[in-house]
DNA sequence: CCATACAGGACCAAATTGGTACGATTTGGA
DNA sequence: TCCAAATCGTACCAATTTGGTCCTGTATGG
């Protein structure tokens, strides 16, 4: 458990896929072939993207999407807040009134404190780095630990991480 | 999104309610009561904490829960995998053989970097830090961050974090 | 021997999620 | 000009998951 949605981790796949050739349009129709998921689902999944501007369509005929910004600057938390919604390990951790005791409860707080070190394991990770071809765990500079500072969060992106591959096909 | 279950939240209630008072029994009624939860639900989190063993029971009148250990070394990771099992982000940073791609998708080893990062940010928050009396983020030390370093994770436990009420009554 | 309290399932209802379908709109090219 | 290729948006359904309840059994203290 605590695991993310299926579809996000399908959104990354597509992501990555879009990733490797950022220059040029990619249809849906192309990126479920190449991703192997069914068409629509991917086609939803681009148009949650798009809607958070991470990619940005061409409609019409050879239209397709590309990707807004370079894959070094789109993070894994970016394409969870896109097809998650906000990262809120519990529902008091962002909005404050959904708890009853909310006034007695000293907690919340410090759930905000994990949901940020969540964030930024999250935000570690670039698409460029999950592009990669097959980097290792082992492979990586193993020097930039991922900081968690519970005042000031200070960030650090240099974990090489990808996407898992749905069981797809 | 990436939230987790209602009931690992209050399940972090539950379990700070007893460490309140680690040397006593608690019934599940006098924590359902004090938790402000349906006794039904505590019963079965109680339960589940109890497989767990990070509580035990004593059976009979006057029986009731307690901790198993301290309230320094049981943590919201703990709880979290008593109730929703282990932590797995995407369901092969696990388990292996649940993707058909497996073979030639590079991330896997990569996922399991995300959710150790996480798993951490989990292990380094105690009961005992939940339940002091309303530690804010603002007056911890502030000196010792969750550090998360790829090849050998190194666990710090020093970040002051409580758990949510759920709205109940 | 009975009231109290936990053990362990079975079970149901509700919410969430994954996935599909369809009509509308935009655009390039024959 | 008109058609085909694409996306847009939304509504919808089906399946899984989750939260929550209940019931039967067992242990224990008074």
């Amino acid at each position: 458990m605590l695991k993310l949605a299926k579809l996000t981790d399908y959104a990354t796949v597509v992501m990555t896929a879009i990733a490797a050739e950022p220059a040029q349009l990619h249809s849906a129709q192309e990126l479920a072939d190449r991703s192997h998921l069914p068409a629509a689902t991917v086609s939803k999944l681009l148009k949650m993207l798009a809607k958070a501007r991470l990619i940005e369509a061409t409609r019409g005929a050879q239209g397709g999407y590309r990707l807004m910004r370079s894959p070094e600057s789109i993070t894994v938390a970016d394409v969870v807040d896109a097809v998650e919604g906000p990262i809120a390990v519990t529902s008091c951790s962002i909005h404050a009134g959904d708890c009853s005791i909310e006034s007695s409860c000293g907690t919340r707080a410090n759930w905000r404190l994990i949901n940020e070190a969540i964030r930024q394991a999250l935000a570690a990770v670039t698409l460029a780095q999950i592009a990669a071809p097959m980097r290792r765990a082992g492979t990586m500079p193993a020097e930039n630990p991922i900081t968690f500072h519970p005042r000031k969060a200070k960030r650090n992106s240099d974990a090489p991480i990808p996407a898992t591959r749905p069981a797809a096909d």
